[in-house]
RNA sequence: GCGGGUGUGGCGGAAUUGGUAGACGCGCUAGACUUAGGAUCUAGUUUCUCACGAAGUAAGGGUUCGAGUCCCUUCAUCCGCACCA
């Protein structure tokens, strides 16, 4: 009839791309603004509603800076390396290039159907070697740089080595793996091997052993965002700890600038939290303890310097390199089970055991620096080996864990901390440690009388003066380990010579991932790589097998979109200029710990090398939330249960005259329902179940002078689908004292029974059942859908509850949940698309609540919005669908609905309040539909806001008003406040605070005159009368507040 | 345990930042038009009350002429992190 959606938005699609509407080039007349989706990985399973959403608000946003002025770029790409691919091609032996192909056509295409605003030219793949070609650079600027902590920036490596020929390694501030000392000397002396050792040690990008997570189901190891619960994300595969050689990021060094960069960004606290959690700083101090009879420093880190006089023990992780050299050969034994016993305890299990407390005694004693005291040295595996120096000093009193752990194995506890104003107390009567970080000290020396805060820094004072132990901050962030025993990533552009790995010329770049005849780790458990042929440099040396975990191909992204087809250098330094970072940012908030952080490093690492003018690379990030699903259920009766209840329903309460009692138990017998005044026994049952008992009980009903009854379901279901009363009939038989056969054999009930949701005690005797949401419509299930559903179903019964109208309707449940497969609750955005068209999805999508909540999916809702952008039509066309709009001029009031719509969506935009936006352009053509609005004044800038959201419709309509340009390339109307202005406002008058009525006065009157015309009013009176007003409170525009009293 | 978020009709959610609570949409109710309605249009829809009116934004308290909004206490719920010394 009217608005041909399906039409519209192929002819619109089909012009931008013939027209390259969307290409973007730098041009110096505009500001520039930068617009970015997060990186998707195109998984086989294609979109969902929930997936365009950060696409649809990125893209309306886009769109409405076009229209405001700015040069946008707003691209997209895919990160095209990842594990499905990967298992698929082990499974099938396809390659993954080609399953990612294909799911990225199949992405692109489900996108193109949405009408994104996207400069196509510059999509990139991370796994095209014109792209992972800077991958590889990157990752051998890193290997030749370190990090000096003196000037807090990256260097090349070779001011280091010139540095270690002049003076070695004196005065030297830098990340490194652990410190090491030598002289110009010495370091001159090293072999070549040995020099190469050496700066492994400093290098951004370096080879170390690493405990890692290894996964041998995947045959890789995995980050740790990567892992959840000890099982992979991808798969549920278990995974270990081990300790292997790995390549590593020293992101580390950059702990400190990752953390100041959060305050410059315009992120939401949660994740910024979540990263400052991640990175986890703490300030407290390391001290130096001897052990007794040995020469030996054992050196632990802790953020309660002030509790050192506390501490009455000290514990080691089981790993710590000391244990065996101090452990004493009473105690050897013991601690050797002991860590073998923690050794083989998977991560999972090792977690599900927190608070068990276990641990092992060395024989070992240490001494606290500062009171001389003799410390027994435990080993234990709450102390991580990974945090601090994996040795902890253990102050009961003050430290939950070590609390724990003194109380078990009987150490002493001293109270050092005390609440200000109360007196120390017997830690021996304590239920639990007090942990608080204000109070004061006591039992402490030169301490006692301190607040904490103090006392901390007074502690490190005496340490430093000692000279055993220092101020020192600690990272909880580990370096990044950046290898996977994969073939489905970059390979890393190195070789080995002589053991030791040596980067490749810049000039052999990009080194091309080579074909292999298996994608699954070699016999001998060297990842894929090893399989493919010739795999050595020209000279012969071999290459790096190990290829480059995922998050390499897109922590740098965003810079390449910039410049995406220059093969000279990863970005010109024009188009950086220009293009700088990302000005908003969408995505999930999953990526809290893992990209947004690679990225930022990425970003500040190619900030020091002077490539990028930014060091941070996302200005603005907004997380959308997740559109989760509505299920549906159908309730499954229990057959058994549904006849027990039916039958109790009709025997209970004295309903026949006589009492009955359930589940009646004579010894192993048991009966549903007895009635001891007439000595009846009912079973009700499977027509099976009741075969196998039947004379054995009809013998024990017979010895005991009982009378009894066998109902098969079958009967019961007979009653209730054919309104008989057979079942009931025999009871009230037995009641009146005739005979009645026990048991009487039928055709045994077969298929599946469903109960209405509605119907009294349904949830006795039924279970809810996941349904297919497409078969069901406000909440009404329909029948046949379902029965053909599946071949069980095929024989399905009902009971039916009754609709407002008489009528037998099936009614099911529904729950929020997950949108998933599994729960037959998903939207594909293309079946709506198809139903609806691309602009009403959009706008729906928007409409349906903040961006940044999870919300569920209204399936019934859409249909509003589509209401919407008809009825947005039926402004240009007359009842004949014919194009009309008048050029007569506009009148306020239509003036006044436009300018108040500029306003909302200026305001809704800028604050990502999208639903905002859409509810205001209902209400403003629902205005212009009553004032029957045809004007072009009003309808000409009205288009131009509209095409940010439903940009079909839109482009359609600009055509039609006489445009021969896009609109996209409009300009947003200005608005102006004087179209919105009233000379006069509808007071709420209100009386105590409460409003009583409304009241027209003009916007002029002062507040005397105010005064005087409400309490004129005639309203007014009744809430006067008897009272004395106290006081009017006049807000102009606002409210009139009269107090009385 | 720690950190962050969220609590408003049957549902999704508004409320110009301290000024008419429930906009807009779904659903529901009634009516119109229709052979029909899962189409369209009109009216109504927070709760209680016949009504006058009263109550009302998770609960309780406070500040204020006025509180969904600010402050304090409690509860519920979701999401992170979790032996981090």
């Amino acid at each position: 009839m009217d608005y041909n959606f399906i039409e519209i938005e192929k002819k619109w699609q089909q012009y931008w791309r013939d027209n390259k509407i969307y290409k973007v080039d730098i041009d110096h007349s505009k500001p520039k603004f930068y617009v970015l989706d997060m990186f998707p990985y195109p998984s086989g399973a294609g979109l969902h509603v929930g997936h365009p959403l950060g696409y649809i608000a990125s893209d309306i946003y886009a769109r409405y800076k076009r229209l405001k002025g700015f040069n946008v770029l707003h691209p997209m790409g895919y990160d095209a390396y990842g594990l499905p691919a990967e298992q698929y091609a082990i499974q099938t032996g396809t390659h993954p290039a080609v399953t990612t192909e294909k799911n990225i056509n199949r992405y692109r295409e489900q996108m193109d159907k949405i009408g994104f605003c996207y400069d196509w030219d510059r999509e990139v793949r991370t796994c095209e070697p014109g792209y992972y070609k800077w991958t590889q650079w990157t990752f051998l600027q890193l290997f030749n740089s370190f990090y000096c902590n003196g000037c807090q920036k990256a260097q090349p490596i070779s001011k280091l080595i010139a540095r270690f020929e002049e003076k070695g390694t004196e005065g030297l501030n830098v990340a490194e793996s652990k410190p090491l000392s030598f002289t110009a000397a010495e370091w001159k002396a090293m072999s070549e091997k040995e020099q190469q050792e050496v700066l492994m040690n400093y290098r951004l990008a370096y080879q170390a052993e690493a405990m890692v997570n290894w996964c041998p189901g995947l045959g890789t190891v995995l980050a740790n965002d990567e892992v959840a619960d000890g099982l992979s994300v991808r798969g549920g595969f278990p995974v270990e700890r081990k300790s292997m050689k790995q390549w590593q990021l020293r992101i580390t060094a950059y702990a400190d600038r990752l953390l100041q960069g959060l305050e410059t960004v315009d992120w939401s606290e949660s994740v910024k939290d979540l990263q400052r959690n991640w990175i986890g700083k703490s300030m407290g101090a390391s001290v130096i303890f001897k052990i007794e009879g040995k020469d030996i420093d054992l050196e632990v880190f802790t953020t309660r310097a002030d509790t050192l006089f506390g501490t009455t023990f000290m514990v080691l992780a089981p790993e710590h390199e000391l244990v065996s050299e101090i452990t004493t050969p009473e105690q050897r034994a013991e601690v050797e089970e002991y860590i073998t016993r923690t050794k083989n305890r998977s991560e999972r299990e090792r977690m599900a055991e927190v608070r068990k407390v276990s641990g092992a005694f060395t024989g070992a004693y240490g001494i606290n620096p500062i009171t001389g005291a003799k410390l027994p040295i435990w080993i234990a595996d709450y102390v991580l080996m990974g945090y601090g120096t994996g040795a902890i000093m253990a102050v009961p009193a003050h430290d939950s864990r070590d609390f724990a752990f003194a109380r078990h194995f009987n150490l002493p506890i001293i109270q050092v901390v005390k609440q200000p104003g109360t007196e120390p107390s017997d830690p021996a009567t304590w239920e639990e440690s007090f942990d608080a970080k204000d109070g004061e000290l006591v039992n402490s020396g030169f301490l006692n009388g301190l607040p904490v805060k103090k006392a901390i820094l007074r502690m490190i004072e005496e340490l430093e003066k000692l000279g055993v132990g220092t101020g020192k901050t600690n990272y909880r962030l580990r370096d990044a380990i950046f290898s996977r025993q994969r073939y489905w990533g970059e390979p890393f552009p190195i070789y080995y010579k002589d053991g030791m790995p040596y980067a490749m010329d810049e000039s052999k770049l990009p080194l091309e991932l080579p074909a292999i005849s298996e994608y699954k780790p070699t016999e001998t458990g060297e990842p894929p790589l090893a399989r493919a042929k010739n795999w050595v440099t020209e000279e012969g040396y071999p290459i790096e097998t190990n290829t480059m975990p995922g998050f390499a191909g897109s922590s740098g992204y965003y810079f390449r979109y910039q410049d995406p087809h220059n093969d000279k250098e990863y970005f010109s330094r024009e188009a950086n200029d220009y293009w700088q970072n990302v000005d908003l940012y969408i995505g999930g908030a999953e990526h809290a710990t893992g990209h947004l952080i690679y990225s930022r490093f990425w970003c500040k690492f190619l900030y020091d090398i002077g490539l990028s003018c930014k060091d941070e690379p996302f200005q603005r990030m907004i997380n959308q939330g997740m559109i989760q699903g509505r299920s549906s259920f159908a309730y499954r009766v229990n057959m058994e249960k549904l006849c027990e209840y039916g039958v109790w329903n009709m025997i209970k309460d004295n309903k026949l005259g006589v009492k009955f009692e359930k589940d009646f138990k004579d010894g192993r017998r048991r009966f549903d329902f007895f009635c001891p005044e007439k000595g009846i026994l009912i079973e009700i049952n499977r027509m099976g179940n009741l075969e196998k008992v039947a004379e054995p009980w009809q013998e024990y009903a017979e010895s005991k002078g009982y009378k009894l009854l066998m109902v098969p379901i079958i009967d019961v279901v007979n009653d209730y689908e054919k309104g008989t009363n057979v079942v009931e009939q025999k009871i009230k038989d037995l009641i009146a004292g005739k005979d009645v056969p026990a048991f009487v054999e039928g055709t045994p009930f077969t298929g599946a029974m469903f109960v209405s949701k509605n119907l009294p005690d349904r949830e006795l005797f039924s279970d809810p059942i996941h349904v297919d949401i497409n078969m069901v419509r406000n909440d009404v299930l329909d029948v046949e859908a379902f029965r053909q559903w599946r071949d069980d179903l095929h024989d399905a019964r009902f009971i039916f509850e009754k609709d407002k109208d008489g009528n037998d309707v099936f009614v099911c449940g529904s729950e929020v949940e997950k949108m998933s497969k599994s729960k037959y609750n998903v939207q594909n955005p293309d079946d709506l698309v198809e139903k609806y068209g691309a602009d009403t999805l959009r706008l729906y999508e928007m409409f349906l609540g903040p961006l940044e909540q999870s919300k569920p999916w209204d399936t019934q809702g859409i249909e509003g919005t589509f209401r919407f952008v008809r009825k947005f039509w039926r402004l240009f066309h007359n009842e004949n669908n014919e194009f009309c709009v008048s050029d007569e001029p506009a009148t306020a009031p239509e003036l006044k609905s436009l300018h108040k719509l500029i306003k909302k969506e200026e305001d809704g935009i800028e604050s990502i309040s999208f639903n905002t936006v859409v509810s205001a352009f209902m209400i403003c053509v629902n205005e212009l539909a009553d004032l029957k609005c045809n004007k072009r004044e009003i309808l000409e800038p009205l288009t131009i806001m509209l095409s940010p959201y439903a940009p079909h419709i839109a482009e359609e309509l600009w055509h039609l008003l006489g445009h021969d340009t896009s609109v996209v390339n409009a300009s947003f109307p200005v608005y102006d406040e004087s179209k919105t202005m009233e000379n006069s406002f509808n007071y709420p008058v209100s009386f105590n605070g409460k409003m009583r009525f409304n009241m027209e006065l003009p916007v002029t009157m002062n507040a005397d005159e105010v005064q005087a015309a409400v309490l004129a009013a005639p309203e007014s009176a009744k809430w006067i009368e008897g009272k004395q007003i106290r006081k009017v409170i006049f807000v102009p525009k606002k409210i009139v507040n009269i107090v009385v009293g």
